[in-house]
Formats: C-alpha cells, structure tokens, sequence
DNA sequence: TCTAAAATTGAAATTTTATTTCAGAAATTG
DNA sequence: CAATTTCTGAAATAAAATTTCAATTTTAGA
C-alpha cells in the first residue's frame, strides 16, 4: 500500500493554494483520476496541467503518470476491502454477517496502518524500551487493550501495570517517576479518568504516550507521543468492534518493535562479548 | 481483483503469433509492464505497438493505457497478499514489523472465517439467543477475550460474567443450569481450570460452546459446538497475538449474530446503555 | 509606502506516449 | 495458383504528459 490518499490528505496543510485545490479534487474524486488527463484534471480544478504537475511531483512522485499509478493500486486494494462493507441489515444472513465483521475488522487495521506516523512511533517505542517503568490507563474495552499489553510487556521483563479501578489507577500515576511512561488508551481521547491520570503523570515527569483517534482531542495534545487508530467508528452501533482490533494491532506494533530492540540490543552484547573474547585470545596466543 | 494476468495466461492459446510473444513477455515482466510505454513494450518483444495495442483489445481492454491500469491494480493486491508475511529479522526495520505484523493479524483473520463451519456457528449463536445466563471460561489473554465478549453481551441486556480467578468460575459453574450456557475460550483447547469449569457446566446440565484452535483437544470434545481459529501459531515466539484477534472477530460474529437475532430489542438495549452513558457524563460515549 | 526579490502561476512549446490508418506481406482457401 | 482473407508494422495522427518561461502575485526590506 502506497498510501497515496493519506499523503493527499496530509499534504492539503503545507501546500500553495492552487495545488490545495487539485488535492480536495483528488480526494473526492479518486476514482475518476485515474482514467483522467492531466489537462481534464486541471480544467476541473479551474487550473493548469502544469499546477497538477507540481501538485503530484510536491507530494513525491515522479509525475502524474506515478500517481496516476500509484493510487490505481491503492484504489484497488481499498475497493477489495469494500466489498460487503455496507451496514447489515436487519435479516442479515450468517454468512453476510461472517464477512462484514472480517472486512470491517480488516479495513480498519489496514487503514490505521496508514494513519500510523512512523516518526510518532518511534518516539514511542524508544521511551517504553527506555522505562523503568510503564503504567496503562484505559477504561471499558480500553482497559482490556492495556491488560492485553501488560501481559506482552510483562514478558520482555518491562515492569508493567493496568488498574481497572480508578483509584488504584490514580495511586500508580502518582508514583510515577521521569524515567517512567504512562500510555493512555482511550479511542474517543476524552475520557476523563485516562485524562486526570496522564495529567497526574505527566505532573510527576513522567512521558505520555497517547493511542486514540485520529482527531484533535484533549489526550492527545497532553501527549509525548500521539499513535493514531483509524477514526469512522459508528460508535453507537459497533460496540467498539473495529477501533479495538486497531488498538490492538497498535500494540502488538509496539511490542514487537520493543522486543526487537531488545534483541538487537542483546546481539550487540553478544558481539561485543565475541569480540573481547577473541582480542584476549589473540594476545594469549593460543586460539584453541 | 481483475484478474488481468490469468486472463493473459488464458488468452496464450487463442491469439495470434506476434500478440502471443507480448502475452508471454508480459507474464515474464507484470511490474515493469505498468511503468513502461507500449513501444519500449514493443521494441521488447520484437515487434510494434500496433501490435500490442492490438493485443490489449483483444483480451478485452479499452487500450494499452487500460490495461496498464488494471494491471497495476492486480498487482498492489497481489503483493499485498504475497509480500512481507515472512518471519520478521533481527535488525528488521518499523515499516517492515508495521507491516509484518499488520498482515499477519488480517491473515489470521481471513483463515479462520475459513475454519468458521456455519453449522457449528449457527449452533452456537442459537444456544446464546436462547441462554438465560451465560458464563465465560479463559486463562490469561483467553480471559481478556471472555471480558470482552462480556462487555458486548451485556450490551444486548445477556446475564453474563466472567471470571478470573479459578475459585469464582468453578462456584459460577456450578450455579449453571439447563438452559444456560458455559462458553470456553482456550487456543490450546487443554487449559486445566477451563476443562474442569466446562465438566462442572456440563454435569449441571448446561451447554457449552469452545472457541479454540483447530485440532482435536479435549475442549473440543466436550462441546456442544466448536468454532475453530486459525492454529498456525508458534505461541512462544508471538505472545498469542494473531489467535487473539482471530477468537476476538469469531466473538464479533456471534455478538453481531446474537444482535441481529431479536434486533428490534437489541437496537432499544443499544439505546438506553448510550444514553446511560451519554448522561454519565462521558464524552466519548462507550468506547472510552 | 514603495521597490526589489522571491515565489507562484498558467499559456504555450516541447516531448513523450497512445492510437489509428493503411499498404504490403503472409497465410488460407477454393 | 490466383483470389481472398488475415495479419503485420511503418508512418501518420491524436492525445497526453512534461517543460519552459514570462507574467503576475506575494513578500520582505528600506
């Protein structure tokens, strides 16, 4: 997946007015780009081929042609998860039922992925693989995602808790300490014990990792590091059922990159190890 | 999915000489094809664009450009089913877990909808419409499943509990009846406490429903229904995560089922629990 | 407020690419 | 073996992409 509508999307922010226009354009019409001209696509922008061309070269591709290509992909695989994407009705089948849940469990991992910043994910991941201490602050099924990450993290030895009770939630985030991190899970990013307690950490020095939606919300600008999940939940309706998978595939993303870090960690000791070992062995002369 | 290639396979037989050696070129180099113009494509195959823009509208596409189109199509999603699902290096990089762990989990997903035997489901979801209390069994991440489900049976006004500790889920099991249901949740389908509760449950009267993998273990032989998920997983190294997700989208199916069931009266549940919420004070709705 | 420099923009020229045309070559048929 | 059909590619044409550059707007400095 190449992304190409995120950076689109993103790009709207940080680009000149003209080139503004082509990119609300693209975004509401992606489907008819990409069997269109450069010079159709600028008549409809009331602009020039050559604003377009900026446009696709400003956001990195080669040329129109590169983008033209390069979002024919991404529309392809976005269309496959589409299918049977439509709300269920009421006399839904079993089988309808089994592969909208899927898709939609599935679209929503594919589409946080896209919504991941990788810089915003390293920062982190380098702050848990550098906690003394990590404290997980979540309620409802946010508080089952931040059990679920104790139990990884408890097996990489990360010294790990997550409190169902706010008291005890609270307690934890007062004992918190500068080389300590505080992750708070909360999808809507306003909840209000999750948000007293990064308050209460980040009082004590501790850093703030925030995983919510994708939206300007009071959680995650109290964060260190902000980590997305895709934000189209009918919250009503879903129980939750996508934003959760997200969640969850946040986590095991962090996990990883944390376990990983440690193993490179421990191969550089290794190696190190190695080659203390052979200087010593050349100087003593004997290698057997 | 155009299936743009298989139809150049196909098409070999039934087309003339010159057009035959671009089908078997285009086989032979799909990707470059897509950033090529048709005549660096003819000059390749030895022959003109004539040809291969014949060729092109032979098998039924408007034009070269077309064809480059759908094909580049084909490929993102081909590529995204074959690429990056290798086991993860070492020193492997954040974009490469991002997407090692993003497509194992949609994978994992995918397989076990293919596991998921319909009469079995149905099963299951008939004996939760019809249970008055439903009881949930897991250890460990199995656990964090079973409160899930919890959280989401409630919504739709089902008595349900689950415990973690094993002395509270023997005293509920043995407070099961007939017409309840005991739900066990092991992927190793041989959990010692999960087996004993399920024993209990049964000598009491009341059905039970494994989710567990794909094999034969004792869980699954003491169920009324199995659902099976996905069983590729080398537990030690993967800290349980595609199975967790499996199972968790296998709960999603019989919630939705369930839901969908009495949906009139589930839909009325969904709209007190908000508005109790809602008035809670909590921005965020539910999903915290 | 004015002016010089810089940035932005689109018209037009140029280049590249796709498509069509058509005459000659090859194959087929009676 | 001619008449006919089918196939083929060179060349012409059309369309699309890209570049150039001068006009315009914006910005910054005096």
């Amino acid at each position: 997946m190449n992304g190409v509508l995120y950076r689109v999307r993103e790009s709207i922010g940080a680009v000149k007015q003209t080139e503004k226009v082509v990119a609300q354009y693209i975004l509401q019409h992606p489907e008819e780009i990409v069997s269109m001209s450069v010079q159709q696509v600028a008549a409809n922008c009331y602009s020039s081929p050559a604003a377009v061309l900026r446009y696709c070269k400003s956001i990195g591709y080669e040329g129109f042609k590169d983008f033209k290509l390069k979002l024919a992909g991404d529309l392809s695989i976005i269309s496959l998860h589409d299918l049977e994407k439509e709300p269920l009705e009421p006399g839904a089948s079993l089988e309808n039922i089994m592969s909208v849940i899927t898709n939609n469990n599935v679209q929503s991992l594919y589409e946080s992925l896209q919504l991941l910043d990788k810089e915003e994910l390293t920062k982190a991941y380098r702050l848990l693989v550098d906690a003394e201490k990590i404290d997980l602050y979540g309620v409802g099924s946010s508080y089952l995602i931040a059990s679920d990450a104790v139990q990884k993290f408890m097996r990489i030895n990360k010294v790990c808790t997550a409190y169902s009770d706010f008291h005890m939630q609270r307690v934890s985030a007062v004992n918190l300490r500068a080389n300590d991190v505080a992750v708070a899970i909360s999808y809507s990013g306003e909840t209000k014990q999750v948000i007293d307690c990064i308050k209460v950490a980040k009082s004590q020095g501790a850093k703030v990792i925030a995983i919510t939606k994708y939206a300007d919300t009071a959680i995650s600008s109290l964060a260190d590091a902000v980590l997305f999940v895709a934000a189209k939940e009918d919250e009503f309706r879903s129980a939750a059922m996508t934003s959760r998978m997200a969640t969850l595939n946040v986590i095991d993303i962090l996990y990883t990159a944390c376990a990983h870090e440690e193993y490179d960690e421990a191969l550089l000791h290794l190696r190190r190890t190695h080659e203390i070992i052979q200087q010593s062995g050349e100087k003593g002369g004997s290698n057997s």
